[in-house]
DNA sequence: TCTTTGTGCTTCGTAATTTGCAGCGCTCAC
DNA sequence: GTGAGCGCTGCAAATTACGAAGCACAAAGA
C-alpha cells in the first residue's frame, strides 16, 4: 500500500534505530530517507524521533505514533481480509500468542477443529509468557493472546476468563500417590520443579507460599513444563501444572491431585485481545470457537 | 496530512457521488483523480466503486473502505492533538450530537463548566434526532452522542445510561394543575403537542398507548420543545418532556407531573460513542465529566 | 430521432516531486 | 587522534503525478 509507504518507514526506523540501518533494510538510500522523515515531521506539526550521537530514538509523541501506525496497518489488513472474504473466499490468517501449557493438548485440538471448517485459513502460534503475550497484542504481533493470570488485563478486552486450579503432578510410584487429597505443605516436602517467575503458575506459587510458614526452594526451576512433566517421572520430584496443559484422564504414568483454592490461588485463563480493536474475520471467529471452548472447560 | 491525500480524494468521491465533481471539489483536474482511484484499486487489490452510467458508488468492498478511511482520518487527529496536548498547550476540539432536551439547561452548563477548567477547548453541538446522532457517530462527525432511547446501542459503546420519567408539562392555569398525581390517561383527554416519531419521547408515547383503549391524539406534532413550552401556556393543551430539559424547580408558569413508569416507560438517556474508538483527550475527558453529572441525575 | 449534457477513461507533453550521490560536521570508541 | 558511524544537505537525474484535450458511451431533452 503506497500510503502507507511513510509510516511503515517511521516504524523500520523505529526499530532498526537508526535511519541509515532501516534505509538499508528498505532499501533506499538514507538521504532520501532522511527526507521522508524530516517531511513527515514537519506535516505532523512534532518530532517524531530524538537525535542521539549514535542513531536516533522515538520521542513520547513518536510513541503515540507508532502506535498509530500499526493499528492503521492492522486494520487495512483487516478491511482487505474482509473485502477478500465477501468476494468469495474464505482465507485469512490468525495469529495468536498463548502460554506452553496450552500448547500440548488444547490449541492443536482448537486449531484443528477451526481448520476442517475453514482450510483457507492460515495459523500462527507463539509461546509467550504472559509479558511478553501482552506485549504482543500492543505490537499488533498477534490478534489475541490467551494466557494465565494476564497482568493488566485492564489494557485490554477480556473475551472471556475461567478459573483453573493448579494440578500437582508426580510419578504414580511417588510415596504421595496413593493419597486421596494433596495440599501444597505435602509437596513442599518434597523436591519440586517449578517454571521462572514470569511464568503463571510461579506467581501463583509464590503468593501461596507467601502466606505459609514452609518457603518454596526449588529444586529445579524450568520454563518447559515438558521438562517438568518427563523430570517428575524419574525420581521423587513434584510438578505444578494446570489441567488445560495435561492428559489427567488417560495418562496413568502420572499421578494428579489439584490443589484446593485455599491452599494455591485458581489460576484465571483469559482471553484477551487488544482494548477495542476490530480482529480480522478469521480471528474474530476463532476467539468465538475459543471462548466456546473454554467455557466447557 | 499528505498521506491520506489518496484516502481523503477517495471520501469525496463517495460523497459527491461523481469523480468530476469531487475533482472539481479537491481543486484537481479528473484525469488525476480518476487515476489515483484506479490506482488505488489496482493496489488495494478490489474495485472500491461501482460504476453508474450518471456516476459512481461505492460497492460493499468500499463502503468497508470508507469505514477504515474515516476512523483512520479522526485517529491521526486525535494522535496530534494528544501530541500537541503533551507538548503544553491544552488545546482540542470536542463535538458532540445530543437531543433536543439537553440544549437549553444541560448542556450549557455543562460545557460552561468544562471550558472554565480547558479554556483552549472549543465544541460542536448538534442537535440530533436519535437516529441521526448515531449516523454522525458511525461518520465520525460527532465524538459522543448523548440521547434518549439510543436504537442500536449494541453498535456503539454505552459510556453511561441513566433513566427518566417522562414530564407532562401545562400552564399552572391548567384544570389539572391542582391534582397531586397524573395519569396518562388523565392527559389524553385534553389536548396534546407531541414531538414526531423520530424523536424519543414520541416513541415511549406510542409504546404506552399502544397498551391502553385511548388513542394518542395529536393535536399538533411539533419537533421543537421549546414550541411546545410556549404553546401549552397559552390554553388548555398538555405537553410531554424529560426532566432533563426542564427547569422543574424555579419555572412557576408552568406545572409538571412525572408520569409513572407503569403508564409510560421511563426513558433511557445514554452517552454513547463509536464502538471501540479512541476518543480524542478533549472528548474523552468532556466524557468522563458528563459521565459524573448524569450519574447525578 | 437527434442533439445535448454529463459520465468514466485514455493519451501525451510537461511540471513537480522524489531519489541517489557525494560530501559536511559531529560524536563516540579505541 | 583517528576512524567509523551518525544525521543532514546541495544538486542533478530519474521518477512520478498532473493538466489539457479528446474518445466512447449513456441518459435526458427537444
Amino acid at each position: 500500500m503506497k500510503h502507507l509507504q511513510t509510516l511503515l518507514l517511521i516504524e523500520a526506523v523505529a526499530i532498526a534505530g537508526s535511519i541509515r540501518k532501516a534505509a538499508e533494510d528498505m532499501n533506499i538510500t538514507s538521504s532520501a530517507l532522511n527526507r521522508r522523515i524530516q517531511g513527515f515531521e514537519a506535516e505532523f506539526g512534532a518530532p517524531v524521533f530524538e537525535r542521539l550521537p549514535r542513531g536516533v530514538r522515538l520521542n513520547p509523541a513518536g510513541e503515540l505514533l507508532i502506535q498509530h501506525i500499526r493499528s492503521q496497518k492492522s486494520d487495512l489488513e483487516r478491511v482487505q481480509a474482509q473485502v477478500a472474504d465477501l468476494s468469495g473466499v474464505r482465507r485469512g490468517h490468525v495469529s495468536i500468542a498463548c502460554s506452553q501449557a496450552i500448547q500440548p493438548y488444547f490449541m492443536p485440538r482448537e486449531v484443528s477443529e477451526y481448520r476442517r471448517e475453514h482450510p483457507g485459513v492460515t495459523f500462527s502460534v507463539h509461546v509467550r509468557d504472559r509479558d511478553r503475550a501482552e506485549e504482543d497484542l500492543r505490537s499488533y504481533e498477534s490478534d489475541l493472546a490467551l494466557v494465565f493470570e494476564p497482568r493488566h488485563s485492564a489494557e485490554f478486552d477480556v473475551l472471556i476468563s475461567v478459573e483453573q486450579p493448579v494440578v500437582a503432578v508426580m510419578s504414580n510410584s511417588h510415596p504421595l500417590a496413593t493419597k486421596t487429597e494433596l495440599r501444597l505443605r505435602d509437596c513442599l516436602e518434597f523436591p519440586h520443579v517449578v517454571p521462572p517467575p514470569a511464568i503463571g503458575i510461579r506467581y501463583l506459587l509464590d503468593l501461596a507460599v507467601g502466606r505459609m510458614s514452609q518457603k518454596l526452594d526449588p529444586t529445579i526451576e524450568a520454563d518447559s513444563f515438558e521438562f517438568m512433566r518427563h523430570y517428575v517421572l524419574n525420581g521423587k520430584a513434584i510438578g505444578f501444572q494446570f489441567p488445560i496443559g495435561l492428559d489427567t484422564a488417560n495418562d496413568d504414568r502420572f499421578a494428579f491431585f489439584s490443589l484446593p483454592d485455599r491452599d494455591v490461588p485458581h489460576g484465571k485463563l483469559s482471553l484477551l485481545q487488544m482494548k477495542g480493536r476490530t480482529l480480522p474475520v478469521a480471528s474474530a471467529r476463532f476467539a468465538n470457537q475459543l471462548a466456546l471452548s473454554i467455557a466447557d472447560l
